[in-house]
DNA sequence: TTGTTTCCCATAAATACCCATGCTATCCCA
DNA sequence: TGGGATAGCATGGGTATTTATGGGAAACAA
């Protein structure tokens, strides 16, 4: 999966090289490219690789059919992904909307979030790094955080409380 | 399937190229060109290959033979769709009353929605993608939104994820 | 005719493909 | 342990191919 966060140069005709490891990641994939689309969230792409699709589509299809946030998810997550192949080196181009959604300029930055990955200004993510631990470390002191957490239940725990996974663990289907 | 969104000149003869990928995901149906008809639940077309047509014909006829739903979608569905033929280049000929119906001047947007597509004018296309996002940002960062979302990740995906907890679930001991 | 549609060719821009170079971490052997 | 060889990765730039789009000639309908 995608992991670690890495700094590359985005050229004059917008290629970048992506991660060797987030390639890696991809190798199985029916085809050899990422999908990424600009994320409504903020200036900066999301990524990822055929789970990453067929997650958000999932997620999409399990909403009722004319209900507004699906609608709005099919466009703006849907309508806005594109599939990235690889040039013989490990290159992507990057659409120009894209660049500009994400003020890209020269620099930007892979972050790998196991299943998805996010594609940053490179100034724009240092500069939030320091912000992010200085929330979290802020968010954790309190207990209650904390515990959302998990709470500190580790696995053993989990499958002696869980009936779904003491089910699984019997050969039963979910 | 159809995706991304990307924008396209209308010419003097209400030509208009149909991207690319679109083409390539119909390519397989039996014929060259894709089914269009003026949603009506705006200003924008609705269109996509043979699947998508069958789709609509199946959920049509579950209906009841005299429903009122089901003879108002025959009409406004199945009676506005057209086969829009591609020309050696890609393009299509959109109808006069297509391009009234979604107010089309010159330029359009087409926003792939994975099984099916919109065709906006494209002015109004980028005009709501702001809103859309907006709205998206806003609405997820209410919890009991986000949670209709899929929440947190479910156990599959933890499962292709961690080969440990593939083992886990296979009955092996830790 | 006159207006409309279909087919064909021309061109410009965007994109994909190819090969070359420099950097760095790793390995191997003296 | 040091230093050179090596392999993988990131990056630069030239060329070929595809795609988008404009316009004209031929076929068709009113």
């Amino acid at each position: 999966m995608f992991l670690s966060t890495s700094e590359h140069g985005v050229d004059a005709k917008n290629r970048v090289s992506v991660p060797a490891g987030y390639r890696e990641a991809v190798r199985n994939d029916p085809c050899e490219g990422i999908y990424v689309f600009p994320h409504f969230d903020g200036p900066y792409l999301e990524g990822g690789g055929e789970h990453f699709v067929q997650q958000y589509r999932l997620d999409i299809a399990r909403l009722p059919r004319y209900d507004q946030l699906r609608k709005d998810l099919e466009e703006a997550v849907l309508g806005g992904i594109r599939r990235l192949d690889f040039d013989s080196t490990g290159r992507v181009t990057l659409p120009r909307e894209f660049i500009e959604h994400a003020g890209i300029d020269g620099r930007c930055a892979f972050v790998g979030c196991d299943g998805h990955f996010q594609i940053w200004n490179a100034q724009t993510q240092a500069d939030r790094l320091g912000d992010i631990r200085a929330r979290l470390s802020r968010r954790l002191q309190d207990p209650a955080e904390a515990a959302r957490l998990g709470g500190g239940a580790d696995l053993q725990t989990l499958m002696g409380n869980s009936e779904t996974l003491s089910a699984l663990l019997k050969g039963e289907k979910l």
